[in-house]
DNA sequence: AGAAAAATGGAATAAAAATTCCGTTTCGAG
DNA sequence: CTCGAAACGGAATTTTTATTCCATTTTTCT
């Protein structure tokens, strides 16, 4: 045993070096490489005995194995292999920080604010993708597509959403109501809706408590409520008959709205070819 | 803490299981229900005192957590964290082209419109880091950064970039006035900008009169006018001490918004920073 | 306001897991 | 075939991690 390289520090560079390395190895490290090419989800989860159980190996010889790859010991390599289950998965928070290492390496004086934002929007974006689930989409379709008037109610940030709404809808000739507070009605303007309407509400942590109010007087008079909101917690997604979710990263301390925005809009275009029919 | 349930054994199920009796829980159990729907992967990877110093909880508290959903102990409930990231690796991609096919067979595109306007979204945003000029972005700063109110005017399209800056400078002690035109008194709005203040005009194709107006007014005040519109040609360019170019895609005749949100932003931090001086 | 119950923090303890160590085996060169 | 070096297995040890326990604080109910 020896060549005390650098270790591999991703997943690609370990599997490289594993397939490179294969041929010198002695008998038993062979077998465990070829086990962990074959099996990096256990190689990343189990334990040291877990996985010599199942290599056929002896605990001892996967801390061998490590250490002939440059590693301090067993833990060390498993924590390239559970990167690798981070990268690959869902979760978009890592995303960004990967991003934004690429974008930091080249050393134009470009506006790392701006380069921050966007990329926190794409991230909001792609991540938008994954979370909306598509049955609720369509149940929000066909209740906002039956309503008579539909209400829209958002306050402070999600605000610039409803309005938006309001203008969309409007160019499609369907009838809306902004319940904007304006004048201090907030409650005067909501409450004028009635059965055959349906409010569409929008809010984000921390919950404007006029939106959540609305939301649950609204749903007591067995009318249907949409909402778009910031996960299962939201205490709207919890009161409404459908909820979207949406999670906007916050970068420098500000959340954006793109996906939001894009939310909306989407909503927009599907409501229309509905009313098409 | 009672009961005992039988304890979620997939993913889904705990998600809905936290989300549900989040209300019912304690203080720091609901503090750690929301960490882990934020970062199931923390959840999955990290130990338990890793995660407790994240979430700012004791460990004993995550112990806790984990029994009152009914597990026997904090590995157990790792566990289900953990499969969860063992499918969505192995699976992810498959899952999402599986889900595609499935609608549209049934001939329902929304997803399709979704990921269209991501896309576009995503475009969009990547196209606003090559366009914004630096200095035009510096010189902006520069100007609402001295200004004692900042005025802010959009109508139809544009009016929820502005909402959307009202909040924020709000946020940032800015003082800001929105010039909405509610009541019909646009121009009595803006017409009481004076010396000293700073104008930020937004608006797209096809432009609205009453921006245009006042900020060629504006402008013969010798106030400075800040603007945000889609490309030289605009009118609001032309008559504007310094624009700042958008372009958003168009996709099923809709534009979105994210890029212009997205520079918005931009701007309210960078701001922020210049205030702090 | 005061007592009882529930929740919490944090140190102490138990359990689990990783790593080391060493006697034994295998392999290869001479 | 024999010797030496490397590889291996497996128990012993150390380190890390999870869990328990109890004193203190906070909440709830009267």
């Amino acid at each position: 045993m020896t060549v005390p390289t650098i270790p591999p520090a991703s997943y690609e560079e370990l599997r490289n070096e594993l397939a490179e390395k294969h041929e010198g190895l002695s008998k038993r490290l062979k077998q465990i490489a070829e086990y962990a090419l074959d099996n990096p989800n256990d190689m990343a989860l189990e334990t040291v005995s877990g996985i010599a159980e199942r290599a056929s190996v002896q605990p001892s010889s996967l801390i061998r194995f490590a250490k002939a790859f440059g590693y301090s010991g067993f833990s060390e390599m498993q924590r390239v292999f559970r990167s690798y289950l981070v990268e690959s998965g869902t979760n978009y928070k890592d995303r960004i920080r990967s991003f934004r290492n690429e974008h930091d390496q080249d050393g134009a004086p470009r506006n790392i604010v701006l380069d921050d934002f966007i990329d926190g929007g794409i991230a909001a974006l792609k991540n938008l993708r994954d979370v909306v689930d598509p049955d609720q989409f369509e149940a929000a379709i066909k209740i906002l597509g039956k309503a008579d008037v539909i209400y829209l109610a958002a306050q402070r940030r999600a605000f610039p959403v409803a309005s938006y709404l309001a203008y969309a809808f409007a160019q499609l000739d369907k009838r809306c109501v902004l319940v904007d507070g304006n004048g201090g009605m907030f409650f005067q303007q909501g409450h004028s809706i009635r059965s055959g309407d349906a409010l569409l509400a929008i809010s984000f942590k921390s919950y404007s408590p006029e939106v959540i109010q609305l939301v649950k007087e609204t749903r007591e008079k067995a009318i249907p409520v949409v909402s778009i909101s910031d996960g299962l917690l939201s205490p709207l997604s919890q009161n409404s008959d459908v909820s979207l979710e949406v999670e906007e990263v916050e970068v420098h301390a500000f959340r954006s709205l793109s996906a939001t925005m894009t939310l909306a809009l989407t909503l927009v275009v599907a409501l229309g070819r509905e009313l098409q029919k």
